[in-house]
DNA sequence: TCTTTAGTAAACCATTTGGTTATATTTTAT
DNA sequence: ATAAAATATAACCAAATGGTTTACTAAAGA
């Protein structure tokens, strides 16, 4: 009955969008991953949990190494959410107008 | 030189999102936004804010009242930034598969 | 077997977040 | 002129966040 992780909180984060950046296409050890960050092993860690718990990233234990990939269908849900509101942006200018008017 | 507000971190928020619900399409002054939650009118204050600080949301001054507009197409980097990675959950299966053949 | 290496876990910390209540401020209505 | 309404501002708070360091555990190499 967990409560599992929102995708939107996960891709809030900075480092987070960076992590799935690298991992997109590749699959990485949690080590080489946070090579490429100037913040310390554990707080990656603790980045790939947050991933993990939302499905953006499947950690996979192979021998003392964890080999990460990118799961990104999770992403879906995100542009679905986003997606619904295209018609109003499409005719956002008028809105503003009509806004500014209204106004005066 | 002001950081404006990330648009990411903007959508994070479950109560954020259902503000942007519930203002697509229609304009609504503020304490009527509120009307519709069951947080206090200054906390309904400043998610409008944070909304404001990143585009997704247009607030017009009206005598007393304040008058916000949804504009969603600030959501678009959303979609561009997910969008881009669409073709690698495309092939996520395989991938998946390939990673446990790997791991034996 | 002994020592690296890869990663987790725990304890801790400062800052941010999302909320509160209470008090202004500014229009509008009476 | 006064009262009510719509919102802002301030002070405050608990919990979550993103990070740290310091062990600890487990696998791989020498």
């Amino acid at each position: 009955m967990k409560a599992r992780r929102d995708v939107f909180q996960a891709i809030a984060d900075p480092t987070r969008r960076a992590i799935i950046g690298l991992l997109a296409g590749q699959t990485l050890t949690l080590n080489t991953v946070a090579g490429n960050f100037n913040i310390s092993q554990p707080a990656i860690s603790k980045h790939l949990r947050i991933l993990t718990e939302c499905g953006l990233v499947t950690v996979v234990k192979q021998g003392r190494e964890r080999h990460c990939t990118a799961s990104l269908q999770a992403l879906q849900e995100v542009i679905q959410w986003a997606e619904q509101y295209r018609a109003f942006w499409n005719s956002r200018l008028d809105t503003l107008e009509d806004l500014l008017n209204e106004a005066e």
